[in-house]
RNA sequence: GGGGAGUUUCCCGAGCGGUCAAAGGGGUCAGACUGUAAAUCUGAUGGCUAUGCCUUCGCAGGUUCGAAUCCUGCACUCCCCA
C-alpha cells in the first residue's frame, strides 16, 4: 500500500512529471512520509481549480503518508507569476490575513476525513522574521541567475510586453526556501502541485541540494482543462468556489452534472476516491447508456459530499429535484425559501395580490427574469413562462392569492433554468 | 501641417430623401428535439398604459410636407503624404 502512491497517481491520470521515479518510490516506501502542496490565499475561498491539489493530499493520506498543506501567508504577499500573463495586484495585509483564515478552514475541512495526521502550516510563520540581507546571503547566493531565467514562467513573461517585476521574479526563491524549510522542520521531502508549479518545485529541489545536500522530490499533475478548451471550474458567471456563500451546494452540484461525458470521466478519475473498478464500470456504462449520465451523477455526489458534507449534498439534491420540474406546491415554506435562497427574488406588497392581482408581466420584469415588459410578454406568448412550474401562456395573466406557494412566495421561471422568487409581505 | 475614408440598433455590417424600428450575419431570449449534453430546426429580439403611440442611425443646427439618407459646424476613429 505505502509505495503505491505513484502508481495510484499514474492510474488516475494525475501524473504529469516527476523527479526520478525510483528514488521517489524508495523514499515513499516507508509509511508516514510527509508530502506537501501549497495554496496561495489569493481570495477568501478556494475554487474548483484548487480541488486537484486537495485531492492529491487526500490520496497521500490514503497511501499511508501525512499530507502537509502549506498556506502562502508570506508568498501571497508577492504573487506567483507561474501560469499568469500579467503582473498581479498586491493584496493588503488585512485582506491576506482574512484570506488565510478562510482558506485554512476550507483545507482543514476537506482534509478532515483524509484518515491521517494532517499538517497545516503557514509560510508567514518562518518568513516573517527573515531580513532581506539575511535572505539574500542565505538563499539568494545559492540560486544561479541562469537557472531562474531558464524557467518557463519567467521566460514567457519576459517575452511579453508587460514583462514582470523584480518582486514576482523573486517569488520562486520564496517557494524554494519553503521547501527547504519544510524538509528541515518536518522532514517533508516531496512537493506536489499542478504542472505550472514544476519550475518552482525544481527550484526548491535545487536549493535543497546546494544548501543541505539533501534529495528532495517533486510530482506534478496535469492541469485540468475541459475538452471545449475552457478552464475547468469556470462558468460564464465566474469561478466555481468551494465556499457555499459564493457558490451554493446546488450550483456546485450542477457544475459537475453539466460536464460533458469525456470531462466527467476524467474528473471521476482525478478528483474522486471511487475505486478504479467502479470507475471502469462507469466508463462502460457511459458508452452503453450515455443518456443515464451515471458518471456525472456519481461525480457530482462525491464532490459535493467532499466539499459540502452530507447536509450540503442533501440540499443540493433536493433543490435539483425542484429545479427540474418537480412540484413546488407540496413544499413547506421554509424548504422553499432555502431551496430558492440563491435565486433572485423581489419583494412585493401583499396587497398587490388582492383583487385583480399582479400582472405576471410586471412580476417577471421586477424579478429580473425579463429585461422589459415587452420581453416578458414575448416570453409568455412563446410558452417560456412558468408560475410554480406550471406553464402560463396568457400574457394578461395576473398573480393572485391562489398562486401563493406556501404563505407568501410565488416561484417564477423563464425558460428551462431561470428561476426567481416573488415574495409577498405585508 | 496637407489629402482621403469613416462614425447605423448588444456586436459586425447593409441602407444613401418617403414603402425604415432600419436587410443580412453573430450574439441573446424563448420553443421543438434531446441526456439538465452537443448538434440541428422554429420563432422572437428598442420601449410603452400597444392594431396605436414614443425614442433610436457620433453631436448640434439647417433644408424639406417628410431625413439614417441632403447642407453647415463640431467631436472622435482610421489611412496616405510631410
Amino acid at each position: 500500500m505505502t509505495d503505491s502512491l505513484l502508481d495510484d497517481f499514474r492510474d488516475r491520470g494525475l501524473l504529469h512529471q516527476s523527479t526520478d521515479a525510483n528514488e521517489l518510490r524508495g523514499w515513499l516506501s516507508s509509511p508516514g512520509r510527509r508530502v506537501y502542496a501549497g495554496f496561495d490565499p489569493t481570495a477568501d475561498s478556494l475554487h474548483v481549480g484548487h480541488l486537484v491539489a486537495l485531492v492529491l493530499l487526500r490520496r497521500v493520506a490514503a497511501a499511508g503518508h501525512e499530507p502537509v498543506a502549506l498556506l502562502g501567508g508570506a508568498t501571497g504577499m508577492i504573487g506567483d507569476p507561474s501560469g499568469r500573463s500579467e503582473e498581479r495586484n498586491l493584496l493588503s495585509p488585512e485582506e491576506l490575513a482574512a484570506n488565510v483564515a478562510a482558506v485554512e478552514r476550507q483545507i482543514r475541512s476537506v482534509l478532515a476525513t483524509a484518515g491521517s495526521t494532517v499538517h497545516v502550516v503557514n509560510n508567514a510563520d518562518w518568513m516573517r522574521g527573515v531580513g532581506y540581507l539575511e535572505f539574500l546571503r542565505d538563499v539568494g547566493k545559492h540560486v544561479p541567475l541562469s537557472q531562474m531565467l531558464g524557467k518557463d514562467s519567467v521566460k514567457s513573461r519576459l517575452e511579453r510586453d508587460g514583462g514582470l517585476s523584480y518582486t514576482e521574479f523573486s517569488y520562486m526563491l520564496l517557494q524554494a526556501w519553503d521547501f527547504v524549510h519544510l524538509s528541515d522542520a518536518l522532514d517533508c521531502r516531496v512537493q506536489i502541485g499542478g504542472s505550472d508549479q514544476w519550475g518552482n518545485i525544481t527550484a526548491g529541489i535545487e536549493l535543497g541540494r546546494r544548501l543541505r545536500s539533501r534529495d528532495l522530490h517533486g510530482i506534478t499533475c496535469p492541469l485540468l482543462t475541459k475538452s471545449d478548451g475552457t478552464k475547468m471550474g469556470k462558468t460564464a458567471s465566474g469561478a466555481v468556489w468551494l465556499d457555499p456563500k459564493r457558490t451554493s451546494p446546488y450550483r456546485f452540484f450542477q457544475y459537475w452534472m453539466n460536464l460533458d461525458d469525456h470531462d466527467a470521466g476524467v474528473c471521476l478519475r482525478r478528483l474522486t476516491e471511487l475505486p478504479m473498478e467502479e470507475i471502469t464500470a462507469l466508463d462502460q456504462n457511459r458508452g452503453e447508456n450515455a443518456a443515464a449520465r451515471h458518471t456525472q451523477q456519481r461525480l457530482a455526489e462525491e464532490l459535493t459530499r467532499l466539499v459540502h458534507g452530507d447536509d450540503g449534498l442533501t440540499s443540493a439534491k433536493q433543490a435539483t429535484a425542484v429545479f427540474f420540474g418537480g412540484d413546488v406546491e407540496g413544499l413547506a415554506e421554509a424548504t422553499l425559501i432555502e431551496i430558492f435562497a440563491e435565486v433572485p427574488s423581489h419583494a412585493f406588497a401583499l396587497s398587490a395580490v388582492d383583487n385583480d392581482g399582479l400582472p405576471l408581466v410586471e412580476a417577471l420584469q421586477a424579478t429580473g427574469l425579463a429585461a422589459s415588459r415587452s420581453q416578458a410578454r414575448r416570453t409568455i406568448e412563446q410558452g417560456g413562462a412558468y408560475v410554480n412550474n406550471r406553464r402560463i401562456q396568457d400574457a394578461a395573466y395576473c398573480l393572485t392569492k391562489n398562486d401563493l406557494a406556501g404563505r407568501q412566495v410565488v416561484v417564477l421561471r423563464s425558460g428551462k433554468k431561470s428561476y426567481a422568487l416573488a415574495r409577498f409581505t405585508g
